[in-house]
DNA sequence: GGCGACGTGGAGGATTCCCTCCGACTCGTC
DNA sequence: GACGAGTCGGAGGGAATCCTCCACGTCGCC
């Protein structure tokens, strides 16, 4: 992470304690606004839901990208258990299958994040999740090809292509269904060398009507439409 | 009565020429806008980019939406070419297999598409290639599970979330490289049932740094901190 | 060429948003 | 309690956006 930056006042918290509690507040209204309206969500609004006011907004987070730093940070944080857990996996394959499940969920768990990641790949390029973490996968996937479970014809950044198409698909909205296992099975099945016998796919396949219904993305504008009438702003 | 022309079809232009060729530039820098801001690009912008005053998009498209839906319905036109294409293939499996292609293919082409089909479902849920391209391919299935060529577990709308997933890689600016080839490639291996003789993926695997550039999906507000530099705080 | 209808452009009021500034309030401590 | 530093909230100028209205071009036909 970031944070080992020889900032003064860092590790621990030297804030007053309703300070602190705003800058909770404020981050979760941040990230529901976020999933909804992306990152150009409006900083009133968000000081708005956390009654707050601005103010206490721009001091916490000067820039917008500031604030979406601290979201990326947080999120950030969670998926460091997944690492933990990847590396007591039993085989290179059962890493990769953890790997895919673990960062797929984190993907899905927040529709916040992609609208986030997209942005600090502007804010600050070449940094984050890919350095490190990259790392370890391109090891497991040079182990799970050496046994024998991985095709040969790919590598560690297929594999981060494909987490984050599947994770793309809780954008959508069809987190909540878990939808996306089913999906992610067959991305795997895809994956697997031997390929002879298949894992059954989790969950039931989408009916039609809710396959429309999951790719309700809400926008801001949208909830507006849908209780109001259609005409826009 | 009024003399109002009966307007027998729209099929005919009976309108000026310049104010064809007006829609036409709106359209081109509605899409173009569209696919790096979102729905919610600015009207006022789409029109001084188009040299076009901004009565003259609001009466062209008098709500947002209509033109979302203008914008919506020229692309669904350029994929009715691809249903042909389906019906003429060989095999249900090749149909499947172009199916998948051209759809995901149509997606990443226009990277204002995933845009305007999120607000479609808003504006106008339960209509569109949902209704009769999926009948086609709920047949397709059927057929490619009989000839023992599609795994039998999946069905038509896994098939639409599958390509929905792949499609969102267009998204993230990874459209010119052809890169979604090689996802796609392991999704339909992952969908084939014999699974013993893989095709070669297509393309090469995208280098680390390559896929973080390719992630870059510029909003206005990226386009805007990247010139005006560091000047955040 | 000339005319009329169709089409155009941009001003402008209302609204929202960004960001800063400063008086008022509250927490933590004595 | 009471004090002071840290924190808060909202006013307010500037800019962008939405959408409408109306005087003015321009196309197409005679």
């Amino acid at each position: 992470m970031t944070s080992s930056e020889p900032t003064p006042q860092d590790g621990a918290q030297p804030r007053r304690r309703d300070a602190r509690q705003n800058r909770e507040r404020l981050i979760v209204e941040a990230r529901a606004l976020i999933a909804q309206n992306g990152v150009d969500a409006s900083l009133e609004e968000i000081a708005r839901r956390a009654d707050v006011g601005v103010a206490t907004l721009y001091r916490n987070f000067p820039t917008r990208d500031d604030l979406v730093r601290a979201l990326y940070d947080i999120a950030l944080a969670e998926l460091a258990t997944v690492r933990d857990e990847i590396a007591a996996a039993p085989t290179a394959w059962a890493g990769i299958e953890l790997y895919m499940e673990r960062v797929a969920e984190w993907l899905v768990a927040d529709p916040a994040l992609p609208h986030i990641l997209k942005r600090m790949e502007v804010i600050d390029p070449g940094s984050g999740k890919g350095t490190e973490f990259q790392a370890v996968i391109a090891g497991l996937v040079a182990r799970a090809k050496k046994d024998g479970a991985l095709r040969a014809d790919v590598d560690a950044v297929d594999l981060a292509v494909l987490v984050t198409m599947v994770g793309s698909l809780g954008t959508h909205g069809g987190g909540h269904t878990g939808q996306w296992r089913r999906q992610l099975a067959i991305v795997l099945d895809g994956l697997r060398l031997p390929a002879t016998d298949r894992p059954r796919l989790p969950g039931r396949p989408l009916a039609a009507r809710e396959f429309q219904a999951a790719v309700h993305g809400l926008t801001r504008r949208a909830k507006r439409a849908a209780s109001g009438a259609g005409s826009g702003r």
